[in-house]
DNA sequence: CTTGACCTTCCAGTAACTGGAAGCCTTATG
DNA sequence: CATAAGGCTTCCAGTTACTGGAAGGTCAAG
């Protein structure tokens, strides 16, 4: 399977795969005339890649995670290790998220928008209250 | 002011106000021997500036956002839309990570995380139930 | 006068791609 | 058979917002 054939079935761009490989992520075989040259379990790494890249999983942590679905003795305490660290960054992005919603949020809702200069946002960002 | 002065006071890096400088944020003086020197102005703006990002602004949003406030004649409206945009984008992200949050500690609670190999993290992963 | 703390500039690296140029390879058509 | 379109290759540069480090000038204290 050729590379563009290969994006269509992962969802993946050709772009990345092929960043992917120069990473070492994956490694397809090469046909005589160059051309990458996918085969059914390099689709399905990739596949996984995208579904872990999609749940926000790091290159790095990616490469890990990978290489532990490839290790048919690996322990399933090394995978949640990963998840779970990965998971307590989501939450704190989220609280940190969350907290400038709401300072936004009521910024916006008190400043008026109009053709007056007067500005509730600049004054909290330029003064100290 | 020197610069580990004005980063003391605005908790900004050194490094990240000769960085603000280079993109044209801002331009402090120059003493004699090719120090830079701030103002209260400076400062200022600085401390805006730090305020801004810890809000999630863009570097090109503060840029903006600078602008305006510089402007003594602009429309609060112009404020408003650059901080009704970012809210936006912050809502966006704030969903999707609690999308991603969602599957994830699914799944973590779900993996005996021990020893054993078999992990429901790494089959999600794999296959497409 | 020397030491150490500051300051300067410049270069490189980070994460994860993305865009684009230059140039083979393949396939279909006239 | 020539050619044109489209796919493939590599390589280089750019993105965001810094951050680290090297090489070297400056300043204040002892």
């Amino acid at each position: 399977m050729n590379i563009s054939q290969a994006a269509k079935t992962t969802m993946l761009p050709a772009k990345t795969i092929r960043y992917y490989e120069e990473i070492g992520l994956i490694a397809p075989e090469r046909g005589a005339n160059g051309y990458r040259s996918f085969s059914d379990t390099h689709i399905h790494q990739l596949t996984f890649l995208a579904r872990a890249r999609a749940l926000g999983f790091s290159v790095e942590d990616c490469r890990s995670l990978l290489a532990l679905w490839e290790d048919r003795d690996r322990a399933s305490g090394d995978v949640r290790k990963i998840a779970q660290e990965h998971l307590t960054e989501i939450e704190t992005k989220i609280a940190d998220l969350s907290a400038m919603r709401d300072t936004l949020s009521h910024l916006v809702q008190t400043c008026a928008g109009d053709d007056r200069p007067d500005c509730p946002i600049l004054n909290t960002l330029s003064s100290s209250d």
